[in-house]
RNA sequence: AGCGGGGUAGGGUAGCAUGGAGUGCCCGCCGGGCUCAUAACCCGGAGAUCGGUGGUUCAAAUCCACCCCCCGCUACCA
């Protein structure tokens, strides 16, 4: 789920299609799949933007919601759901949430106190305060009490940290859990959980003065995205992974399992936790100006390229650099002479064949298919990538040692088999990543969607007709 | 400042837990092969004091100590 205050860039873009892909991969292996995604429309950001543009505020976030859709059917993101924290449903979902809370006793009246640099209306603590003044601008803030609610965070340090250790996937990936811990371990204050200032919110059902911090009723999302309370939210929650950027980490890992448990309900049993984007090696940003559009990359270089390139050119976990030089070196390379080359060269040597297409496997033991699964169990579609692109490199070193060309018959026969069910085979595989270039292999193929289960080499049933190539070449 | 991650050929990475010849992969560069394929494909080669110093060891990228440099997180803007 995103906070909408501005159209999707590629980190937006990033964190969808990684999604995708696993969301794809799991239906492909015959799993049961929810994938749900949404926007956050509350706060003080929106309230303001939608005075400014002479809107409410419902009208301003119902714009920009349709604005992420679009893009991500531009994306061709398979989605279940998408939840808006603006729906009615939302808001009845995140009260009932808040009340279950209360009724666990976690819920107290008490006074805030922080600092409030008012010209950045941002609240500080005073660790965080740069020498007395306001660490982004430097300038005075003062001190301000304002009574308020709170939640019992604190409580929850011992048990959150059990749950650590009882499950290690939780914190993911490894490198985040450390700084987790220790932030637990070091002690947790409680949550102030409601605003008395900010009109553009959910209505804090206890004291319905006030809204309910927009953090903590945003995190409920991914349970009303559901249905919850209702329907049959059972059979889909606890949710097995919440695929979230690395700056909102603390959120998802330590405040919302600490809200499932007060409100007595299971905790996801994954948050991972991703990487961000640099462009030509700078922080992307407005004042620069270098803020990457998904929608002009898929116009530029159409979506599949596009989501290859996203997940294949840095581990999810990790930072990596966003330029045109590495979106072309990788197109070009990977997706024009690795994988289209290889498709071509196997339809062209096939459609001038006239016998049945028939031998015995050659290649199975460069298709490491249990590594490719556990990597993408592990949430590495980088690395599942990287695995696949070796079988279609050996495959085309294949066709270089059998040279098809000088061969007749039966020997031609088996080098056509292993080239077109190694085809059919990659073609399954990079389906999640690519499901267009996906279903144009098949159609050259002949053959139908397959799943995971088939790539095996068995027999080829297909009725190979040259095509146009996958993909071209871009400068 | 505290906590966390990282520094491996021109660039990007894997390897480090359970030490064993600098071993692998991608891009780039040089040379060769092939001609089915969008000058694509395949093979070979050059290129690294594995951040630095010291230590443990028969043996260290890998273990230990200290130092240098990069990056992230530090909770109520989201």
């Amino acid at each position: 789920m995103y906070y909408v205050n501005d159209k999707p860039h590629v980190g937006h873009a990033f964190t969808t299609v990684a999604a995708d892909v696993m969301a794809r991969w799991h239906r492909l292996n015959g799993e049961k799949v929810f994938f749900l995604t949404g926007t956050d429309e509350h706060g003080e950001k929106n309230q303001k933007a939608a005075e400014t543009n002479g809107l409410t505020p419902q009208q301003y976030v119902d714009g920009l919601a349709n604005t992420y859709k679009d893009v991500w059917k531009c994306l061709n993101i398979s989605y279940d759901a998408f939840i808006r924290t603006s729906s009615p449903s939302h808001e009845a979902a995140a009260a009932k949430f808040i009340e279950m809370m209360n009724k666990s006793g976690d819920i107290y009246k008490g006074e805030y106190e922080g600092w409030y640099c008012v010209p950045d209306e941002t609240f500080f603590t005073d660790f965080q305060l740069a020498g007395g003044k306001c660490p982004d601008c430097g300038r005075e803030v003062k001190k301000v009490k304002e009574e308020s609610y709170f939640f019992r965070l604190s409580r929850y340090q011992q048990r959150l940290l059990d749950h650590y250790s009882d499950n290690p996937e939780f914190l993911s990936p490894e490198l985040r859990s450390g700084e987790i811990k220790n932030r637990v371990k070091a002690g947790l204050r409680d949550l102030s959980i409601t605003r008395a200032s900010i009109k553009w919110g959910v209505p804090f059902p206890l004291d319905r003065s006030r809204t309910v911090y927009v953090w903590v009723e945003a995190l409920v999302g991914y349970l009303s995205g559901i249905g919850w309370p209702n329907g049959d939210s059972g059979s889909i929650w606890p949710a097995d992974t919440h695929l979230v950027g690395k700056e909102i980490n603390w959120f998802h890992s330590v405040i919302w399992p600490a809200m499932l448990m007060s409100a007595g309900l299971p905790v996801p049993k994954r948050i991972f936790a991703h990487g961000w984007w640099t462009v030509d090696g700078k922080k992307m940003s407005k004042s620069i100006g270098n803020i990457v559009d998904p929608v002009g990359m898929v116009k530029k270089y159409s979506a599949d390229p596009f989501r290859y390139f996203l997940i294949r050119e840095k581990p999810l976990s990790e930072d990596g650099d966003f330029s045109d030089k590495a979106m072309v070196t990788r197109i070009n390379g990977e997706l024009v002479d690795d994988l289209g080359n290889l498709v071509s060269r196997t339809v062209t040597l096939a459609s001038r064949f006239n016998g049945p297409i028939s031998g015995k496997p050659e290649l199975e033991s460069y298709l490491r298919l249990e590594r490719i699964n556990g990597l993408m169990a592990r949430f590495d579609p980088f690395g599942a990538l990287e695995e696949i692109w070796s079988f279609i490199r050996s495959t085309n070193k294949y066709v270089n040692d059998k040279a098809p060309w000088r061969l007749q018959g039966s020997e031609l026969a088996n080098a056509l088999y292993n080239l077109a069910e190694a085809c059919r085979i990659i073609s399954i595989l990079i389906s999640p990543f690519m499901p267009d270039t996906s279903a144009k292999i098949n159609s050259q193929l002949g053959v139908g969607a397959g799943m995971l289960e088939d790539c095996r080499f068995g027999e080829f049933r297909g009725r190979i007709t040259k095509g146009e190539h996958l993909f071209r070449k871009v400068a």
